[in-house]
DNA sequence: TCGCATGATTTATA
DNA sequence: TATAAATCATGCGA
């Protein structure tokens, strides 16, 4: 029993050694009633040669006997007390979540892949510099994964180590008293159970360390990204065409959605932010206004357009799934534009609706109505908002926009 | 660095 | 539950 220092871990573990050399010192005890303290009492009480004295006593054999018999009547109790553990539902739980972050698992692919939605979740999906938030994230993954692993095989290596060392104490043992092979596979059991509740902890960090990295890269206010020009360019289509009631219904933001590459809630936050900042200051976006109506089809959408306030329908989108903002270019007219462009009869008839619309025109027609909420939306929205004529700007370019937090 | 622009969130309302 | 309104947090150009 020379050995029983090598019965801790080894030396120079990281911060979790000692809760383990605790841990172990415990299994110790549960499975034969060995503590540091008694080992080293009967190591300085006895020695070595005591041992040997013992071993070969005439009556050893007969005391073999008999501790062979109550080993078979306590064996059932012992069998009975370490039935298998149904798995544990939480490691169960820890180990999904880890695999599906590409923490745990093979490398490629899960990490990059869950990056990749992380990235494409905070960016709204066409963010410019996405390929950097990417890496960023990956390369914090990337740490994590290694640290984890490298813990990981440390607690094996220790396990496997304990395990031995334990086996072989229970072989000495052997000499002394009856030690099933059965009972050496319940200690082996516990000893991996210890191991397998410390592994767990670190699992149980790991997946906070991988939440606080998410929530930081899908923290969607900290990581705001303006819209890309085109994607701005299409909404400003679609809500200034539409500007009598800028209500999409849910097909149209959805398609709106898709052409822009960003969420359907991204689409209803934008048209809040647009209705509510162009009621503010009609004034300021006038010449946004008159930008977008007057805009020559095909500058930024695709397809053909249905009429100004006729409500998109899937059904008549275009091949490619697109919305249709923006009418087509045989459907201009000999209206000169603002820049020396001609105007589609649709926009000029949208323009005309707006201006016979809002505060003085003669309500919607049936048609115009995107979804049930409009109707009531839509009165507010007229009486307060839209102007008698978008191309007749009531305000100056000077006035000020004021968003009333900035 | 400042101030405005803008996307997202929160709260109240119908 | 969609929307208005207020507010927050960040981006971005001068």
């Amino acid at each position: 029993m020379e050995e029983q220092g090598r019965l801790l871990p080894p030396p120079g573990r990281p911060e979790p050694g000692e809760p383990r050399r605790q841990e172990l010192g415990e299994i110790l005890q549960q499975i034969m009633g060995i503590t540091e303290q008694s080992l080293d009492e009967a190591q300085a009480k006895y020695g070595g040669s005591r041992k040997h004295a013992l071993n070969c006593h005439r009556m050893k054999p007969a005391l073999f006997t008999v501790l062979c018999e109550i080993k078979e009547k306590t064996g059932l109790s012992v069998r009975s007390s370490q039935e298998e553990e149904p798995v544990d539902p939480q490691l169960m739980r820890l180990d999904n979540m880890l695999l599906a972050e590409g923490v745990a698992g093979p490398e490629k692919g899960g990490g990059s892949a869950a990056a990749a939605a992380a990235a494409a979740a905070a960016s709204g999906g066409v963010s410019p510099d996405n390929s950097i938030e990417h890496s960023d994230y990956r390369n914090k993954l990337a740490q994590i994964r290694q640290i984890y692993h490298a813990e990981l095989e440390k607690y094996e290596q220790a396990c496997n180590e304990f395990t031995t060392h334990v086996m072989n104490l229970l072989r000495e043992q052997s000499r002394t008293r009856p030690v099933a092979p059965r009972e050496i596979e319940r200690m082996v059991g516990i000893i991996h159970r210890k191991f397998s509740s410390i592994q767990m902890q670190l699992k149980q960090s790991t997946c906070e360390a991988v939440m606080i990295l998410r929530s930081r890269f899908l923290d969607a206010r900290r990581k705001r990204r303006n819209f890309s020009k085109q994607a701005t360019e299409v909404l400003n289509e679609y809500f200034y065409s539409h500007l009598s009631n800028p209500y999409p219904s849910e097909e149209a933001k959805e398609q709106l959605a898709k052409q822009c590459g960003i969420t359907v809630s991204q689409v209803s936050n934008w048209f809040g932010n647009k209705r509510i900042r162009y009621k503010k200051n009609i004034g300021k976006f006038q010449e946004e206004a008159n930008i977008y109506t007057v805009k020559p089809a095909g500058s930024v959408t695709h397809g053909t357009q249905s009429g100004g306030d006729s409500p998109p329908t899937p059904s008549s989108a275009g091949s490619g799934g697109s919305f249709n903002l923006s009418s087509s270019s045989d459907m201009f007219l000999g209206l000169p534009g603002l820049n020396g462009d001609t105007y589609p009869p649709s926009q000029v008839e949208s323009l005309r609706h707006s201006m016979s619309q809002g505060p003085y025109g003669e309500g919607l027609a049936p048609g115009q109505l995107y979804s049930p909420r409009d109707v009531r939306a839509n009165g507010g929205w007229q009486e307060a908002a839209t102007p008698s004529s978008v191309t007749s700007p009531t305000e100056g370019p000077g006035s000020v926009h004021s968003d009333t937090s900035n």
